[in-house]
RNA sequence: UCCCCGGUAGCUCAACGGCAGAGCAUUCGGCUGUUAACCGAAGGGUUGCUAGUUCGAAUCUAGCCCGGGGAGCCA
């Protein structure tokens, strides 16, 4: 941050504010809280990296005093001050105020609304533009841009280019699972994409190694803690690649996202309360189990799943909870996986997929597995799965044209986000988050 | 779509068949080290909507509206 006038104070985010003690320095920011000690004031400024306690006394800067005197709650200011440490401010420092300019006083009549208490989730949501201000969500939503600088970091370093999947598709990608439908132009219709996952094999022909990152759009209509209607995946494919060499891949990104933010936003999660150790232990190798093996451990728990029944939330938090780290469950069988995965050569009846399931019951953060990579198996299972076929020419071309083997896996960044972050629901990590009934603000 | 829970002051909640209450927020007053500061005072209500039961309904019943959690489905 450059200061205007030399040998003006600096202007300081208050993160970096420690580095500052001794020296006069200037706050931009809002007004957090304010408390009162007769001729003695205690506001608490935030600046969106972070909250700093000041303080000012009526007898050494009256006009300081009387400007902040009574000031409401999130009014914008910019404070001069000097830094100090001090063991009794919050953060163990304090600015000792000795001017101050009040950009926009919040009117008494229209206080801000979200005070510092407790709040119901329906009012916060409907104040989403506003409860982002509070440290505990700018501290998420600092986190989630960490976790996504990490991927692509991660991403590039092995190899593989960032392209995109188009958001309007013609079809469904996978068919099963609702879509937005949208007008088109001149009475065209078309959709919202659920996921970039078929256009994803195509340029991982065209590039090699590729991943999307983007939004993806699902109409069905879940209410739990883990579902949006909009939510962000990243999803690698590459081509000549296997089952081991995605669940590696996978592994290896989730362990770069969380050890970037272990690193780089610890005071984040500190607000947040997360138990950093829990964390730190997310390295590579991950546990994996095979399908079968899975459901002989819940049978096992006493959980009454049956060999080729799909493992619903509390399968996989029961499953998760025996592991310490995101644990790896590979080759489900086929027929509660996608037309175009994979068949396990060995046993017919699995495919070569796998779902990550993350630890402390966050639930599934990745899906993926190989592809299908034979034109005439693709195209009896598009018809077996009663799917438009001529919408799917396109795709089957990528099997016509040297097929290869390849694979590939979709991570949702909510759910991981979630995780690291330990939020009891997925809507605090995505900055407006789209659900059921709710599309406002 | 189904199951469960909720809707009372701006907010968080209490009152559960008998006068509508508290804390926070707002306003006024006090306090030189506060930690969601504290102390004193004031203003603030169509108890989600509609119908019903009752001498009397925030409270009981039915329907509707809105929201939350879960199931299914998925990331």
């Amino acid at each position: 941050m450059s200061q205007e006038t030399p040998g003006a104070a600096p202007v300081v985010a208050i993160e970096h504010a420690d580095q500052h003690a001794g020296r006069t320095v200037v706050l931009r920011g809002w007004l957090y809280n304010l408390r009162e000690s007769g001729k003695l004031l205690f506001p608490i400024f935030r600046d969106g990296t972070g909250v700093m306690q000041g303080v000012v006394s009526q007898k050494d800067y009256p006009d300081a005093f009387a400007a902040l005197k009574g000031l409401t709650q999130e009014s914008s200011v910019i404070v001069t001050g000097k830094v100090q440490a001090e063991p009794r401010a919050p953060g163990g420092y304090e600015i000792h105020i000795s001017g101050i300019e009040v950009v926009q006083r919040v009117p008494e009549s229209d206080p801000y609304p979200i005070q510092l208490k407790e709040h119901g989730v329906d009012f916060l949501l409907d104040r989403r533009h506003l409860w982002i201000r509070t440290p505990r969500q700018a501290a998420i939503l600092r986190i989630r841009a960490e976790a996504v600088r990490a991927a692509h970091n991660f991403m590039d370093g092995q190899g593989y280019t960032l392209t995109e999947a188009p958001i309007f598709t013609p079809a469904a990608c996978e068919g099963t699972t609702t879509l937005f439908e949208v007008n088109y132009i001149d009475d065209q219709k078309a959709y919202l994409t659920q996921s970039g996952q078929l256009y994803v094999e195509a340029t991982a022909m065209a590039l090699g190694k590729v991943y999307t990152f983007g939004p993806t759009f699902r109409a069905e209509k879940s209410k739990t803690r883990r579902h949006l209607t909009e939510f962000w995946m990243l999803e690698p494919e590459a081509a000549y690649a296997h089952l081991d060499d995605m669940t590696a891949l996978g592994e290896g990104l989730v362990s770069a996202m969380v050890q970037s933010v272990v690193r780089n936003r610890a005071r984040e999660l500190q607000t947040l309360g997360r138990d950093v150790a829990k964390l730190a232990k997310i390295e590579p190798p991950f546990p994996r189990i095979s399908y079968d093996e899975a459901v002989q451990a819940l049978q096992n728990a006493g959980n009454p799943v049956k060999w080729g029944d799909d493992f619903g939330g509390d399968e996989e938090t029961l499953l998760s909870k025996q592991f310490d780290k995101p644990v790896i469950i590979h080759r489900y069988p086929a027929a509660m996986k996608a037309f175009y995965m994979a068949t396990d050569p060995v046993r017919p009846d699995l495919s070569l997929s796998f779902d990550m399931i993350a630890p402390e019951g966050f639930g599934e953060i990745i899906g993926g597995g190989e592809r299908q990579a034979s034109y005439e198996t693709l195209l009896a299972r598009i018809r077996e799965a009663g799917l438009p076929e001529e919408a799917f020419q396109w795709y089957l071309d990528l099997r016509r044209y040297g097929s290869v083997p390849h694979a590939g896996f979709g991570l949702g960044l909510e759910r991981t986000v979630a995780w690291i972050c330990g939020t009891e629901h997925i809507r605090e990590v995505i900055p407006f988050p789209r659900m059921l009934y709710r599309v406002y603000p």
